[in-house]
Formats: C-alpha cells, structure tokens, sequence
DNA sequence: CCAATTCATTGACAAACATCGATGGATGTC
DNA sequence: GACATCCATCGATGTTTGTCAATGAATTGG
C-alpha cells in the first residue's frame, strides 16, 4: 500500500546529471543504486542480451528458460526484476507473457555513467 | 594463490561488443556483473561522485566517512570494492590513502549498456 | 470438459552482502 | 620514545539475494 515504488531507474537518470558531473544526493544514489542492482546479475545480463537479439527484439519466458539454465520459477524472478527496474517491458498474448526491451532505459544508464 | 580476480570490468567491457549487439557468453556475463555489483550500491556511487568532485580528482579515507555518514570500516570496505573492481586507484602518502578515479573505466562500462 | 502448456507466486534455504566495534600496523609529531 | 592520527583487517550480525520445488491461475487444443 504505502509503496513508493513507481520510480523506474530511466526517471532517476534523466532527472540527473552524470555520475562524475556533480554530487549525487543521498535519495538519488538509493535510487540509481536499485537500477544498477538490476544489471548486476549474469542472468540477467544475458536476459536483456537474448531478449535483444531475438526476433522482433522481444522474447517469451519459455524461450529464456532454456539458454540459460535456470528453472523456469527463476527466470520469471529475474524477468519481473528487470520489469520493476524498468529495462523490459511485459505483454501477454494468450498463454504466452513477452518481454522486449523498453526504448532508451540502458541508455539514460549508461550516460549517467559516462565522465 | 590460486586466485584469478585479476580482470576489472574495464578489460571485460573492452573485450565485448555492447550488452545489445550480440549475444553475451555465461562467462562474460559474470565478469560484467561483477564490474555492475561494484556500482550498484548507494555508499558506492556517493562515494564515485564525491572523488570525482574533490581536488585533484582524489581524496582520501578521512574526507569520505563524514559526507556518507558511515562508519571508517565501511567506507574503507567500500574503497575496497571499487578498487578491486577497477573503478578507484589507491596511492599512499604519509599516514593517508588517496583514491582517485581510474580514467575510463566509467567510460567502458557506460560503453557496454550503450544500446 | 479434460489434458497440456505457459507462467507467476509462494515458501524455503544457503550464499552473499552491508554494517559496525574492536584491534593493530604505519606514519608523523612533540 | 610516547602519543595521536590514519587506515585496513577481523569477527560478528542482521539483511538481502539467487535459486529451486511445489502450487495454482489462465489459456489453448483435442
């Protein structure tokens, strides 16, 4: 109920300057530390990547579960955190839940980091 | 000894097509996660920003503690992961240690999420 | 309508992590 | 030489996280 949880790591970058520009916030660095969170797992890594290089740049779980070696219950986990963190988007078409990449979000990360 | 962490996220990303070019292997995708896990910390990214803002691009232990409002044991652990990461050079002078950024390793980071 | 498929959620568990207080090694100062 | 300062390491503790098996909801197909 009382969660805040709506801000997405591309709200958190484009509201801010580089890393190395100026003093990060205690508040900004909470939130731009729970984005990179999200990249910061091999599975995920490679979620984004497959996600990526697939047909029509999206994927379904079933797809994913496989490439990686994880069960499927883990895939849908990683899946759901890089949804939260605002790096994939879900779309359910009958049995099946695609996830593709949302439009500009690695890259309001990678220019917060860029000096 | 048998110890091989000797590969920071800069000579990973500079082995590697970006995250969204081509698909990643099991085994960069650990070396990556490792280099984002340094980041992906609030303490950690305060602690990025303030050097970079400091003289000279450096400052030592004793300046950090206050500004992040953590204990010296901490921040010191902190240096520490950003330093094995590759984010962070150590240089002792006296009784002080100065952290400085290492240039472009940022950079190569930001490089690899860029789409 | 029954069976099979796809997927999210739950509960459990071990591993990893962030944090601190205490300690000790260096270095500089009186 | 005694003392103070700076810092890394150690040990302990509570929290977060990655993973799976089990379960159940929703959809599709015979």
């Amino acid at each position: 109920m009382t969660d805040t949880r709506t801000l997405t790591v591309v709200d958190a970058c484009s509201s801010c300057e580089p890393l190395t520009r100026e003093t990060l916030s205690a508040e900004s660095a909470v939130e731009l530390a729970r984005g990179l969170k999200a990249l910061a797992d091999p599975a995920r890594l490679r979620l984004i990547s497959i996600v990526a290089a697939s047909e029509n740049q999206e994927a379904c779980v079933c797809d994913l579960t496989e490439p990686l070696g994880l069960s499927q219950p883990t895939v849908s986990h990683h899946l759901k955190v890089l949804s939260d963190a605002g790096f994939l988007s879900r779309s359910q078409r009958g049995t099946w839940a695609y996830y593709s990449l949302v439009p500009g979000a690695l890259d309001s990360v990678s220019k917060f980091l860029l000096t």
